[in-house]
RNA sequence: GGGCGAUUAGCUCAGCUGGUUAGAGCACCUCGUUUACACCGAGGGGGUCAAAGGUUCGAAUCCUUUAUCGCCCACCA
């Protein structure tokens, strides 16, 4: 019985090298055509008991071009794939994400070179046209997803604006508020006056500068501060409790300079001594810190900077400047009033809006706000317990520490293209009416408060809000909810694992009572060719397009697969990219070698090994089986690449097609190329479908054929097998001395029957003349374990003296060092059985090579 | 300030739970038109696995300390 199927579709590979743009849209193309990317499109090799794979694709920007974080999807491609060939349902599920802000500031700029402000539109009007713009762009990023041959299920593909899509959102949204998770609140918030937004902490990035810290004359203390301009906000001075200095003071008054307001000068632990005068200026409106300060003392909360970042209620000569001109100016002045004592640098962080790079103002605003505390601890339950695993296991603590020490998250963004948090308010102020009601349906706040007596909300949510619940947000949406969730694996880069994955277990948790995903793959930043970080500044940012165009996407694919572990960066460069298109290439011209070999009208048996060569790669290829399948399943995908790239160029074409070269066998040349193929095609699916199709026993597309089985090999075959190993040995021993010796055709003598009864192969493979079976070596000993000599006259042999005398030294300091080991009895007892095993063979091996170098050189002797 | 990661051949990186004399690709050197492939073949050189201690029969792998680089977190104005 055979495995492969007939057919007479065969289509010879006529280039001579493997041009991957003249194949791969064709068969991506057909790939989709037939169905193969839909759950049920592995139907012929579907087993019924097979568990249901899915993946749901991290959302791309719909705006956005594809870059390297963008290929490394590849990752998921390779799951997919492989699932898929094993017989599972599987599920790729892709979307799009409408990326609030993000791109309203590119929709901006597009409105800006017509002359217009998003304020020109108006709210409605912006976002209608926004989402216009963006589902306008989004088929770009969709086809250059798909040019990477990427096997998702675009007849579902999803987008974060779509309308069921917002209604899980607003279901969610409405639960929390009932559940009293969701609160609104005039609290302190990260806001950046560029993008008129507050943002959540975790947007804020820390960046490291120095500025100038003043120190003032504040009366009866002096206070340091890098922030002379909202001295007018304070509400109080601060000491520690502790601090001696200030005791008596505390109780009394401070006065603010250049407007001599008196504030209360108060206690609180946490003020630093050591730092500054260890006298700190309260200023609750417009620091984190001063803000907790003002809650426990109850101070008040003057705002000095606005919205836009223009100082308010301060003396007329700064009002309306910006904050920064602001500083200068009211440094100036307190220099003019002689309150101003020292002026000293300071090296401090920061806060910084990690999108735009903005400074953020802490203000005090109307927000909406989650808790998290509780949602929180059931993922955290959900990690520590295993339930969802995390790929490499030391994220786990990140996400851990991350989850217990989240403050209550401000959910609202002030921006206009995002969905709006689906609340109204009561325009008039009648008593009886609730300030706000929750909903999404106006009719409603119509039929509450009464026509023209409510406001909608215009505050939206914050993206991760929304994109936190993707997982069974999409899965409900296409239906696929019940078959495939939770799913199998979340891939992503492990720079949004506290953004995104940390709020898609809480959301899923909370809204589905399951973990939204069994295991997380976090991959690392893809660097330049050099390791380094790559950035529009440093000019070194890679374009995976310009390598696929150039190298073909197989190359590109293997290029992010091999070298690269998991969590840790890896480096992608041209030569790289280079080296795996050669690499398939390779692959191709063997294709074209065995199937150029194959019969008229070939029809693919059971392969039976013959030669020891036969049962040497029937064996090779059979450990490459399980190795690739243990790797894959176990996310070792680098490891999994290397093992086919070996198993192909070093073992298959190396040695077997080279031996085939002498003695053939259709079947097993046949087999070993088709399992290969099968073996790589998650990797590198565009060469191997290729090849597939020229091939001339299958009707089937590679991409739904059924993953291969590893058998256990008889003993006679891994007998038969070492043969071959032996004359591998022979082969490389008589190649190196013919190579570094400049011989031709050098005569090979053996004792072993086996090895001359492989004449053929071995002086071909050796490039040898001829090889005689003899009783007695003679000539220069190769150093194998199966003794062979490569015939050599006097001269020769005294060339090789020194090459033979220091082998000898080192085979026996060697053999020295295992005679010890095994003579150490803590070893031979405490080590596994296996190890002891081997090492007696190796000695015995050294030993006999020993021997046999001594008889060679006592030959030189005389 | 805390945490994490990295440090292995000239370069970029593998090396799973400690067990052959530490690997790959590229680069380098020497040969080679053996018709599948020069996007190739054969051979070769190159590493005291950052440093110092420790645990162990055995350490690149585990522990401690140090150094350098990178990342994350953090409320010091």
């Amino acid at each position: 019985m055979s495995s492969y199927e007939s057919s007479n579709k065969a289509r010879p590979l006529l280039a001579k090298a493997y041009n991957p743009s003249e194949h791969e849209s064709d068969i991506y193309d057909r790939w989709e055509k037939s169905g193969a990317f839909t759950p049920d499109g592995n139907k012929a090799i579907q087993k019924s008991d097979a568990n249901p794979f899915s993946i749901i694709m991290p959302p791309p920007n719909a705006n956005g071009n594809l870059h390297t974080g963008h290929a490394m999807f590849v990752i998921e491609d390779i799951m997919t794939r492989y699932r898929r060939m094993q017989g599972q349902p599987t599920l790729w599920l892709p979307g799009t994400d409408h990326a609030g802000i993000e791109t309203q500031v590119v929709y901006e700029r597009e409105l800006k070179k017509d002359g217009l402000s998003r304020f020109d539109l108006g709210r409605d009007k912006f976002y209608a046209a926004a989402l216009e713009f963006t589902v306008t762009n989004r088929p770009k990023i969709i086809s250059q997803l798909r040019s990477l041959g990427f096997s998702a299920d675009w007849s579902r593909l999803k987008f974060t604006l779509d309308e069921d899509i917002i209604a899980t959102i607003y279901a969610t949204f409405k639960q929390m508020h009932a559940d009293g998770l969701i609160y609104r609140g005039n609290r302190i918030v990260n806001w950046c006056t560029s993008c008129q937004s507050s943002f959540a902490d975790i947007e804020v990035k820390f960046v490291d500068r120095t500025d100038e810290i003043y120190t003032l004359d504040y009366g009866t203390v002096k206070i340091a501060t890098t922030r002379p301009e909202t001295i007018f906000a304070d509400a109080a001075v601060a000491v520690h409790p502790d601090d001696v200095r200030y005791a008596k003071l505390i109780g009394q008054t401070a006065t603010i300079p250049l407007i001599d307001r008196p504030v209360a000068i108060i206690s609180d632990d946490y003020v630093a001594q050591e730092f500054g005068t260890g006298a700190l200026k309260v200023t609750p409106a417009h620091d984190k810190n001063d803000y907790e300060i003002g809650k426990r003392h109850h101070l008040p909360e003057i705002s000095v900077v606005d919205l836009d970042g223009k100082l308010i209620n301060v003396p007329d000569e700064f009002a309306g400047v910006s904050v920064k001109d602001g500083r200068q100016a009211v440094v100036t002045a307190l220099e003019a009033a002689g309150k101003l004592i020292k002026t000293t640098p300071i090296a401090h962080s920061v806060g910084t809006h990690d999108r735009c790079g903005t400074t953020i103002e802490p203000l005090i605003t109307e927000q909406w706000f989650m808790r998290v505390a509780e949602p929180n601890a059931k993922v955290i339950q959900a990690i520590e317990s295993g339930e969802i695993k995390i790929i490499p296991e030391r994220f786990k603590k990140v996400a851990i520490d991350w989850l217990a020490n989240e403050y209550d998250w401000n959910i609202s963004r002030q921006n206009w293209f995002g969905i709006r948090i689906p609340v109204f308010y009561k325009a008039s102020s009648d008593p009886d009416k609730e300030p706000y009601i929750v909903t999404a349906d106006e009719n409603e706040a119509k039929a509450y408060y009464g026509e023209g007596n409510y406001r909608a909300e215009t505050d939206v949510f914050d993206t991760w809000y929304s994109s936190g619940q993707w997982p069974y947000a999409t899965l409900q949406s296409t239906g696929d909810f019940d078959r495939f969730y939770p799913t199998i694996v979340m891939e992503t880069g492990r720079d949004i694992l506290t953004k995104w994955v940390t709020k898609m277990a809480m959301f899923s948790l909370y809204r589905t009572g399951q973990i939204p995903f069994t295991t997380v793959y976090l991959h690392g930043m893809v660097n330049d060719e050099h390791g380094k970080k790559m950035s529009k500044s440093k000019g070194n940012v890679i374009n995976p397009l310009d390598l696929t165009s150039k190298y073909g996407t197989d190359a590109l694919r293997l290029a992010l697969t091999i070298g690269i572990t998991p969590g840790n960066d890896g480096s992608l460069g041209e030569a790289k990219v280079e080296g795996y298109r050669n690499f398939c290439n390779k692959l191709w011209n063997v294709a074209r070698f065995v199937l150029g070999q194959l019969p008229e009208g070939y029809s693919p048996t059971d392969p039976q090994p013959k030669t020891a060569a036969d049962a040497w790669i029937l064996a090779r290829v059979n450990a490459g089986v399980s190795e690739v399948t243990r790797a894959i399943e176990d996310y070792r995908f680098s490891e999994a690449g290397q093992i086919v790239y070996s198993l192909l160029w070093n073992d298959f074409a190396d040695w077997y097609i080279e031996a085939s070269k002498v003695e053939q066998n259709a079947n097993i040349l046949y087999h070993s190329l088709m399992t290969i193929l099968k073996l790589l095609h998650p990797i590198a699916p565009y060469v191997t479908e290729a090849i597939w199709d020229a091939s001339p026993a299958t009707d089937s597309q590679l991409i739904t054929s059924a993953w291969p089985q590893s058998v256990t090999i008889t003993a006679a075959l891994s007998a038969k097998a070492a043969e071959f190993e032996a004359i591998q040995a022979v082969v490389s021993a008589a190649r190196t001395l013919t190579a570094e010796e400049q011989l031709s055709k050098p005569t090979i003598l053996t004792t072993d029957k086996t090895i001359a009864s492989s004449a053929e192969l071995v002086t071909r493979l050796a490039r040898a003349g001829k090889i005689e079976l003899v009783e007695q070596g003679r000539g220069l000993y190769l150093g194998t374990a199966t003794p062979a000599w490569i015939d050599a006259d006097d001269s020769l042999i005294e060339a090789r003296k020194h090459r033979l005398q220091s082998t000898q030294i080192e085979k026996e300091g060697y053999l020295k060092s295992l005679e010890a080991k095994l003579a150490n009895e803590r070893y031979t007892s405490s080590a596994p059985a296996s190890v002891v095993e081997e090492t007696r063979t190796r000695r015995d091996e050294t030993a006999a090579m020993i021997a046999k170098l001594n008889e060679q050189l006592q030959t030189l002797v005389n």
